[in-house]
RNA sequence: CGCGGGGUAGAGCAGUCUGGUAGCUCGUCGGGCUCAUAACCCGAAGGUCGUCGGUUCGAUUCCGGCCCCCGCAA
């Protein structure tokens, strides 16, 4: 079984080392966005796909484009693969290209699909409070993930971070992908209920800027949801704080929405539209990440001070 | 050469502008109070102030090189 492996960021890395150490499969090349400068200093670095390839001696390429390229179908014709596995690519792929493997071109989408179609599907169903979210495999069609549902596994969202359900979500990936692969077949592809459909658009920093007048829990989920990146984020004295951890407490009063309202050793409560959170962890700009309790011990900070 | 913040006791920070006994909150150790305590009181130990060099009678502080950490931007 020979494939072509798509992919780009860190969560397509799980996937594709599964695939890999699969005794049937081979994989002769993979596929994966050119390097960028990342980071301060704008230092070029390969994507985490091309670094496990290398590691592992798959031959890599970086097209920029695939749009016309005609190079790049010359390239997947020769080696005319059963598969094409693509897992967080970063660009629509050409009919063309589609065209190519033998069986289908599938995708993995991290989210129970027809919902939360789009390119951040793990972030927006913890902000967006759900109880459950998955994976799906589906063969890729024309359409932002529309193409039919091949298999599905669920888990619970319970309290994690998006860092931690993105670790668990790519694991149950790479598992789905290969029982889909193994059991091709035997799979019946299912059409997806447009009606039942839900979009989860790429995150904009602006989406982790944090409004205090709204509800604890959805701030929380805010938390949770957008780390990485952009982190839920607010300003402490003109200066962006970022929060990583935080718990809600039932409280009722008269408080402005964003202000400090208990100070301890610990940690301090911040008065929220709705409630109120109590902030366990977070990170000052140019500071490192540290406790709340860490925080406290080198700054003062008074009850009655505003965030935001 | 993208913009910016920072490296000071085990931890988190102040002090540096206006050079000259290095301070705070916590932790640690000892003692006290207490039925008791993560609470409170008293005391102690613990720093070549990132690194190399320059200016100076004298540098944590001023100047320059280098290393490391972080926020923004992409």
């Amino acid at each position: 079984m020979k494939i072509i492996y798509m992919g780009t960021p860190y969560i397509a890395v799980e996937p594709l080392k599964t695939l890999f150490n699969h005794p049937d499969i081979k994989i002769p090349m993979v596929v994966c966005q050119p390097d960028r400068p990342k980071g301060r200093g704008k230092k070029m670095s390969p994507p985490p796909v091309k670094e496990f390839a290398i590691e592992n001696n798959i031959k890599v390429y970086q097209p920029d484009t695939l749009k016309n390229n005609k190079n790049a179908i010359e390239i997947f014709r020769e080696i005319s693969p059963d598969f094409l596995v693509v897992v967080a690519y970063g660009k629509i792929l050409p009919t063309e290209i589609l065209s190519i493997p033998r069986f289908a071109p599938i995708n993995i989408h991290f989210s129970l699909l027809p919902k939360y179609r789009g390119a951040a599907p793990v972030n927006w169903a913890i902000v967006n409070g759900e109880k459950y979210t998955g994976v799906t495999t589906m063969i890729i069609s024309e359409g932002l993930d529309k193409g039919d549902i091949l298999l599905q596994k669920s888990t619970d969202v319970d309290k994690k971070t998006s860092i931690e359900l993105s670790e668990e979500l790519s694991e149950m990936g790479a598992e789905l992908v290969c029982e889909t692969i193994s059991n091709f077949s035997n799979i019946k592809p299912q059409k997806q209920d447009d009606s039942k459909s839900s979009y989860a658009p790429i995150i904009k920093k602006q989406d982790g800027l944090i409004d205090w007048r709204n509800d604890a829990y959805y701030i929380e989920r805010q938390i949770r949801g957008f780390q990485p990146w952009p982190s839920a984020y607010t300003f402490l004295n003109g200066k962006l704080m970022k929060i990583f951890s935080a718990e809600v407490i039932d409280t009722d009063g008269q408080h402005i929405a964003g202000e400090v309202i208990y100070v301890d050793k610990k940690s301090f409560i911040v008065k929220c539209g709705n409630n109120s959170l109590k902030i366990l962890e977070l990170q000052m700009e140019g500071k490192k990440r540290t406790s709340a309790e860490r925080f406290l011990m080198g700054s003062k900070l008074d009850t009655g001070t505003k965030l935001g």
